[in-house]
DNA sequence: CGCGGAAGAATTTGATCAAATTTCTTGAAG
DNA sequence: CTTCAAGAAATTTGATCAAATTCTTCCGCG
């Protein structure tokens, strides 16, 4: 048998999705620095891991070189809001239509249980668990459009906007959040694209105002 | 308060920007792999700076993980064509929108200048040339946007793009090629936001139409 | 006798780590 | 306030190990 070490996946991968998790899910706050001696010691990885790590998520915009030697989780000004939600409100509404397209009986089954699960942690008050589970619902209809390209640039603008999201979540709680799921899953079944698109875009549009409000009440 | 720093450019970001530009301007054909070694021996760097150029580039979509431990240029199929399409007809203008806010005249004149080096590349028939400028009058434009979100999606998007334009340039000459960039000019002189984003609107749609047209002729 | 395929060896390539070097920051002294 | 020195962090090289591809050889079959 093997040993306790997993070889099918290099430590590069696994140290990267790690890190991406950490920014995706608010772990680290907006600001925050990152140093490659630090991640060695949390990640309890090699050098040459985290540096590749780092590299990969700083050309996904999930951080910015500061200054000289610097990487940090990049806060989010309203101007880069503003271009957050272009996108996102062009982007991710097509890739719901395209994914309708797609749609089967079981995906639409495993959809309700993950806004299962969202509804669950929102009830709960866990921020964590919502954060997860929403992103979960997401990107598991997103998939089913076959539309890498779009799907690529979802990814990064949700590591873009995962930080402050967390940060508004902590604030007001988790019984704030939209959950236009439900809304979506009503299209789903009923077979309508522009329904479907309609309820995503509906659902990305008011976690925006979520961040925009919080942002004129100040403090990020 | 001292003068503009001789700031030392680490090694692996000439690594990566080298790499970039042969992929961003066709130097790589679709399909070609890379491999670590060889980009060692090609760019004469040392293994590091490669592993790292490799990883942002294939965070930025250039590069794809070919089965199990290769990389290469990805090939640029028609459903992909069609989500590039879409997102650079959509974040492109709006780029041209958002820049023609802040032009200024000696803006103006930089890309006119940029603008007749592509005209020359164009009489010449000089495919790298013309690519080069074409891309250098698309992105001081776009800086000027102060979008970095937006530039940074645009980037990406090029670097898919190139590969396959390149094709096309070598397959019917680069006098086929798009240059509503004189229309783009007088919008900008006139003030004209919505022209401008007009413009480059067409010019992007040319150049996609262009790489539809060669992928229906067969090859690629 | 020639052809084809499979098994295994050799070479190439990728992944990871550790050490050496360079560069930047910081804090104290002039 | 400037300058210099010490320390820490990042960069880079080289070495080592593991994985995969390629090449070779040999056996069986037509």
């Amino acid at each position: 048998m093997d040993e306790a070490g997993t070889r099918k996946i290099p430590s590069h991968e696994v140290t990267y999705g790690r890190l991406r998790d950490m920014i995706l899910f608010g772990h680290l706050q907006p600001g925050q620095a990152v140093t490659i001696q630090g991640l060695i010691r949390d990640l309890e990885a090699g050098m040459t891991p985290v540096r590749e790590a780092i590299r990969r998520l700083t050309a996904e915009g999930a951080l910015m070189p500061q200054g000289n030697r610097r990487v940090a989780v990049p806060e989010l000004t309203p101007a880069l809001l503003d271009q957050l939600a272009f996108v996102r409100l062009t982007v991710e509404p097509k890739l719901a239509e395209l994914a309708g397209r797609h749609l089967t009986p079981a995906l639409i089954d495993r959809l309700e249980g993950i806004d299962d699960e969202v509804d669950r942690a929102i009830r709960a008050g866990a921020v964590s668990g919502y954060l997860e589970a929403n992103h979960a619902f997401h990107f598991a209809l997103y998939e089913a459009s076959e539309a890498p390209i779009l799907v690529d640039i979802a990814r990064s603008l949700w590591l873009r906007f995962g930080p402050s999201l967390r940060v508004v979540c902590a604030r007001y709680g988790a019984s704030a959040l939209p959950d236009r799921h439900e809304e979506a899953l009503a299209a789903m079944r009923a077979g309508d694209q522009a329904g479907l698109a309609r309820a995503i875009e509906n659902d990305i549009q008011q976690g925006i105002d979520q961040i925009r409000q919080a942002q004129a009440e100040g403090g990020v």
